[in-house]
DNA sequence: AATACATTACAACAAGTGTTTAATTATGTA
DNA sequence: TACATAATTAAACACTTGTTGTAATGTATT
């Protein structure tokens, strides 16, 4: 892997580059966010030359745009909600965002949030993200005040990001990941099933 | 207020730039997060020449701290605990943070959020007013698990206002005022009290 | 072997950035 | 009235940014 310090086509099964400075952007926006990612400085954790991140991707907003692609887990949860009951709601949507060695929240969409604030794109992308994810399936089952309810999901779920991995705040990051899955749990329950009307 | 066309030392009582100055910046700060506000474009806002800006503060990183001072309804939320029944937190709480003429959250703290995403300052400073908000006021009245339920509280408010301004989900924001509170009252009230151990 | 072409590198540009320097005008003070 | 000094401006500097132009070198194809 790594800078070639010579030209030429390279043989069709060598590192690709490509890929390599899709994967140095995507940690790049979501650590430092879009301004304060450089071309250069992309450039420098792919090993690669900046011009040639012009090259295949001609501008930095279409590299931002191509290393943003949604987390999807969105299918999952609509389908789980139709069949379970209602009781195990918070439950089994822990289960899904923090399940099974995931210990924390997919690195993914931190980048989006911190993009968000910046870039209209970020942003729009993220809405349509919790769209897909917690709108669509709250409206498939016929749940009551779904609007509301998605948003407040969507909410939980940024909030728990942007103070955890943002704001440095480790009051819940600190807890162990079993108390985090009963407290996540019981939130996400209550978000689902208390009584609005 | 506004640009002098002509240099030179003004009356007393003239319109102060220097305070103009902040009030452009905290506009622009929290509109356009901290790279994008250029001190070009706050002049421009202020009505002053940008080189006025440099004179005043002395560099970019100064005027921009110097125009993020916390909010503070932080020691009424404390007070207000001590004295009502544990029943009644939630309510309590959200009348403090949306009550009386106060519609939406207050605007302070979303240039906050905004800048935090890039500026470790800004995160700092979120965390601390987090901190004297919730944090102390928790663990003053000896509520149980208060590190993590501040972290939750702080967490909501994030998520909303982020949610809501950033990300312009709709769900929440369109509901009357009248039901805001009462979903606001009703998710705090369960941060606060339900069983985590 | 010749040629086309994909892949990389180097050097430079134009625009925008924060910042500095020097000059200009008006006020307060002696 | 004269002078020091605060308030403001205009112009430029040094640097970084995204981006481009051009050249070099290798592989694939014929």
């Amino acid at each position: 892997m790594g800078k070639t310090k010579n030209p030429g086509r390279r043989p069709k099964n060598s590192t690709d580059l490509k890929a390599e400075i899709i994967k140095a952007a995507k940690i790049s926006f979501a650590q430092l966010g879009y301004e304060k990612s450089t071309i250069r400085h992309i450039a420098e954790i792919a090993k690669v030359d900046p011009s040639l991140i012009m090259h295949y991707y001609k501008t930095k907003e279409i590299l931002f745009a191509e290393s943003m692609e949604p987390p999807v887990e969105a299918q999952a949860i609509m389908n789980l909600l139709k069949v379970i009951p209602k009781e195990t709601w918070g439950a089994a949507i822990t289960e899904i965002l923090l399940g099974e060695g995931k210990k924390t929240f997919p690195q993914s969409i931190l980048g989006l949030i911190r993009a968000a604030s910046t870039e209209e794109k970020a942003a729009q992308i993220l809405k349509k993200t919790y769209e897909q994810q917690f709108l669509n399936s709250f409206k498939s089952i016929n749940l009551d005040n779904f609007a509301i309810r998605s948003n407040l999901m969507s909410s939980l779920i940024t909030g728990l990001i942007f103070t955890g991995e943002i704001v440095n705040l480790d009051g819940f990051k600190k807890a162990s990941a079993e108390k985090k899955k009963k407290i996540l749990a019981e939130l996400i329950q209550n978000i689902l099933t208390f009584k609005i009307d």
